[in-house]
DNA sequence: GCCGTTTTCGGCCCGACTGTTTTCAGTCG
């Protein structure tokens, strides 16, 4: 039977997707002996996946078998997959297993063997493969299947009912504020002496699967009997000894580890993940005869046998020290992705990271100073902002509404707008800011212009004149071609006033996905000509996205950070902008609102 | 199938929890 398949472009998210389903083939296949060809296929999907760059991209450049987990064999495969847009080989691992098999493995819960049993052992159909399993198990039909039961059957629905709802990521600023409220409840427990946060969570993931939590204590039992009291769980998923699992409103997971506080460190590092941070991890541990656990490491016996529980384990209260024993500097959280940071730890090289006290000023708010824009407008006054960002410590600010409306006024409206907020600002420097703040010393004047299509600002001259500096983005025809959309940012990036680019990928969490530019020319045009890159801070947003953080830092970009405020709260957003900065490598030195007030008049050559 | 601070051959991360079992397989993180 040949079906048509959709054209596929092969981006990294499909390439990384499809070994995922080679290996999980050859799990079906013989999961004995293919155990470390299958290993060998997840390796390669996470690299894929982790990718900053498209595969396809560095195919055409000749560099595949320089990925790491891509060899020789694979690279093979995946040139004729990409050349001709399908493999040989590949096709011929795949064979034989219904394409649901691969739906079903999707589900929490269901991994290679046990959906191909289901698709096998009933006629699962291709096209709606969730319903025909719910419909079985609704009928009691799944249960009579060898390795199944009353039990599994009765999971395997529930997952499936909850599938569509939960399937939704959380923003990590939500994710934050749910942890919070548990933590809270926890800690009401008196033998609870210390919680955290793990996974994602604590490594400053811009979107959240489930919440991780770590509980240092001496009486395990009695925690997490209280964790799971938790008033607004809606379910227990399990509980045992060392950890337990709730869900709570939305659908949402909650994860809680216990640990004695003697080991406490160990179990942070290893829940802390990621998960690839560990395999690396243990795999640079084991060359040195040490096995790594949650409970700590462990000496192997000389030659590398493993002999469990003959050996002592060496035990660790923080991570630094559990770090520390393996020959390794100290590796931040927001870092342990393995993508460099397990090789930089072993030169002392880790960068001195970012750090939210390390902010003088946001240069992305919108008050409400109506100047009528088409885009929304804040509803804080710009008096009630500065003293906001006078509390925070701050020592300057700027003023960033949207630019007037092109379509309802004329060129002379719009310069007049923009003298008349000139105006405003300059009266709020000369008296206000210096007789009501504490710290901050100056308000700049600035505006968050629309890129248009073409390329071209909505904002003439004599208006571009009356602003300190200018930031420029893209709010419309987001599916202009890669090659195209960067042509219309760079001529934006022109103009001498423009000095930021913000949100650069325009994309909004879980909901869309953002404009492709070819990123390296974007990075290059910067450096050269001096422009500044925002880290915005709204937890929908979070763009410049972490990954092309890291890599415009590695060539040298340097940032702005703005909250995109719209009200006074709003300011205080500016902690996620800085976990994105701090998970792409990025130091103060390389951060524009780092800088003395001296300095960044300089560095936007405002004076 | 990949890879190299013991190795181009011989290795390849670690443990908890559940359900269906009576010593284990599957899944997860």
């Amino acid at each position: 039977m040949i079906t048509r398949m959709p054209q596929k472009e092969w981006t990294n998210r499909e390439v990384s997707g499809l070994l995922e389903n080679l290996a999980a083939a050859l799990q079906i296949k013989d999961a004995a002996k293919n155990k470390f060809r299958i290993i060998a296929y997840e390796n390669a999907a996470a690299a894929v996946e982790h990718s900053t760059s498209e595969l396809k991209d560095i195919w055409e450049e000749g560099k595949l078998d320089a990925v790491p987990g891509i060899g020789e064999s694979m690279t093979q495969h995946l040139e004729e997959l990409f050349k001709t847009g399908r493999s040989k080989h590949f096709e011929e691992i795949l064979s034989g297993i219904p394409p649901a098999t691969f739906e079903l493995i999707k589900l929490p819960g269901i991994g290679p063997k046990t959906a191909h049993k289901l698709v096998t052992n009933f006629k699962i159909s291709d096209t709606h493969p969730l319903e025909d399993v719910k419909k079985l198990a609704r009928e009691g039909k799944i249960k009579d299947i060898e390795g199944f039961g009353e039990e599994s059957q009765k999971e395997i629905l529930e997952t499936i009912e909850a599938y569509k709802a939960d399937s939704q990521r959380l923003l990590y600023s939500y994710a934050l504020e749910r942890a919070s409220e548990i933590l809270n409840w926890v800690k009401q427990q008196k033998e609870a002496t210390r919680v955290d946060t793990l996974g994602s969570l604590r490594r400053g993931v811009s979107t959240i699967g489930d919440i991780d939590l770590a509980v240092a204590t001496k009486s395990p039992q009695v925690v997490l009997d209280h964790f799971v009291n938790f008033p607004k769980k809606t379910k227990v998923i399990e509980k045992g000894s060392a950890s337990a699992s709730i869900v709570i409103p939305g659908g949402i997971q909650v994860d809680l580890m216990v640990q004695d506080p003697a080991s406490y460190g160990s179990l942070l590092q290893h829940f802390t993940g990621s998960k690839h941070h560990n395999i690396a991890l243990r795999e640079y541990a084991l060359k040195k005869g040490l096995s790594l656990s949650e409970y700590g490491i462990r000496n192997l016996a000389p030659g590398g046998v493993k002999k469990v529980g003959t050996q002592k384990m060496e035990k660790f209260e923080t991570e630094a020290a559990f770090y520390k024993y393996l020959g390794l500097e100290y590796i931040p959280p927001e870092l342990r992705e393995d993508a460099g940071e397990i090789e930089a730890a072993k030169e002392g090289k880790i960068p001195n990271l970012i750090e939210i006290s390390d902010v003088k000023g946001d240069f992305q708010i919108h008050s409400d100073f109506d100047i009528e824009t088409s885009h929304d407008l804040g509803v804080s006054s710009m008096e009630e902002i500065i003293l906001k960002a006078d509390s925070l410590g701050y020592e300057y600010l700027a003023f960033t509404e949207h630019n007037p409306s092109k379509g309802e006024h004329n060129v002379n409206q719009i310069i007049d707008l923009l003298k008349a907020k000139r105006e405003a600002v300059d009266v709020l420097n000369y008296s206000f800011v210096k007789t009501k703040c504490k710290s901050v010393k100056k308000v700049f004047n600035s505006l968050e212009i629309d890129i248009l299509p073409n390329g071209e600002l909505p904002v003439p001259e004599e208006g571009l004149a009356t602003l300190d500096f200018a930031l420029v983005s893209v709010h419309s025809s987001f599916r202009q071609s890669r090659v195209e959309a960067t042509k219309r940012v760079l001529s934006a990036l022109a103009y001498p006033k423009v000095k930021i680019f913000a949100h650069p990928t325009a994309r909004k969490l879980l909901n869309r996905e953002g404009i492709d530019l070819e990123w390296e020319k974007i990075f290059a045009y910067c450096v050269k000509n001096k422009k500044f890159l925002e880290i915005n801070g709204d937890p929908a947003r979070l763009d410049l996205p972490d990954f092309l953080v890291k890599e415009a830092q590695s060539r040298g970009v340097q940032f702005s950070l703005g909250t995109d405020s719209h009200y006074v709260g709003g300011l205080d957003n500016m902690q996620f902008g800085v976990l994105v900065a701090r998970r792409g490598w990025v130091t103060k030195d390389k951060v524009l609102c780092t800088q003395s007030l001296d300095a960044v008049e300089k560095l936007l050559e405002i004076r």
